[in-house]
DNA sequence: CAAATTTGACCTAG
DNA sequence: CTAGGTCAAATTTG
């Protein structure tokens, strides 16, 4: 297992490079696609479609770059978010064992995240299930929300180290919405791997509009006044889990109307830049520059293969970000 | 009975 | 100091 590092790296940022450069492709489509079928402010979306092109390429180079440069590096400078370790605390996250001092004492084993770590949020009418296990950990109330947010950690945190978080919140009563703020990445090997686009809506559905509203730094909360919208993706997943009982008073039937449920996602990341090589960076680099708005299907489609592109390689690269060993 | 949730205490970043 | 993220004992659920 443990000497499989250098080897996983180096197949796993091929994998991304190839994710990137499809990615890359399907940005050049629609950006044929924004200059030819669109008259008037297609230029708008032209422009952003560039953009993302221009994401693309430095992305590319920055990984070939360091493909040609030295692997070593990279177990370093992969530690994105993970703002816990200093050096000085040896325990490392992902192992469960804390469990060495008494109970009631839990002085310096806390490890809080919070502000500087990347996070991509959802806002979604109903309780989407993303295809991962998740466990619930903590409910709080929160300040100025009306609503309680609640915590949780991937199931196989402990026996597999995965690091994945997420919060979700109420936001709104009346049509029932919902903002889940994911942290960190699924490095647990499970099965409902869901991950993207079912995306086989038939006819009707898909003509609203997309907006994929990704900003990275500074502006922790979105303050966009457009940021909810609606988007076709996340449609169709296995089993609702019941995320809605305590923290969503009412409602306990959420029956998700397949290719119905719409979301809106955007990546927030924090603000620091940091000189070295960083995978997730480059990504939110890309992500950040994906902020579209189209009104068609293909748009949409083009879009969302885009996203899966960009997504899968997210995934890809950040694999070895904690490799539990 | 194991796994998941609830819930108040605990802890820490800001 | 406070708001809010996390822990873990108690409780519930399957």
């Amino acid at each position: 297992m443990e000497s499989l590092w250098p080897e996983t790296l180096l197949y796993n940022r091929r994998k991304a490079i190839e994710q990137l450069t499809r990615g890359q492709e399907y940005a050049n489509q629609l950006k044929a696609i924004f200059s030819e079928s669109i008259g008037d402010d297609g230029s708008v979306g032209e422009d952003l479609v560039t953009k993302i092109l221009n994401s693309f390429m430095s992305s590319l180079s920055i990984l070939n770059g360091v493909e040609s440069d030295e692997v070593s590096q990279l177990p370093a400078s992969i530690h994105v978010g993970s703002p816990c370790c200093d050096g000085r605390k040896s325990e490392d996250s992902g192992e469960s064992i804390r469990s060495t001092s008494t109970m009631k004492d839990r002085k310096g084993c806390y490890k809080r995240r919070k502000t500087s770590q990347y996070s991509w949020t959802r806002d979604s009418p109903d309780l989407i299930d993303d295809g991962h296990a998740w466990r619930k950990y903590g409910q709080k109330v929160i300040l100025n929300a009306k609503y309680p947010r609640n915590y949780f950690r991937c199931t196989h945190k402990f026996d597999q180290g995965c690091q994945a978080t997420k919060q979700v919140q109420r936001i709104e009563e009346e049509p029932p919405m919902h903002r889940t703020t994911y942290y960190g990445h699924h490095t647990c090997k499970n099965l409902l791997k869901a991950s993207h686009l079912i995306l086989d809506a038939p006819d009707h559905v898909i003509d609203s509009s997309v907006l994929l509203s990704f900003s990275n730094g500074n502006g922790h909360h979105n303050n966009h006044p457009t940021n909810r919208q609606d988007a076709p993706f996340f449609s169709t997943f296995q089993s609702i889990k019941q995320e809605c009982k305590d923290g969503f008073p009412h409602d306990h039937n959420n029956h998700l109307t397949h290719n119905q449920s719409s979301s809106s996602d955007y990546l927030v990341s924090p603000d620091d830049h940091a000189s070295k090589f960083d995978p997730a960076d480059v990504i939110s680099g890309v992500n950040s520059s994906c902020t579209a708005t189209s009104t068609t299907t293909h748009h949409s489609l083009d879009m969302d293969m885009i996203m899966t592109s960009v997504d899968s390689q997210f995934d890809d690269i950040l694999e070895f970000e904690c490799f539990d060993g």
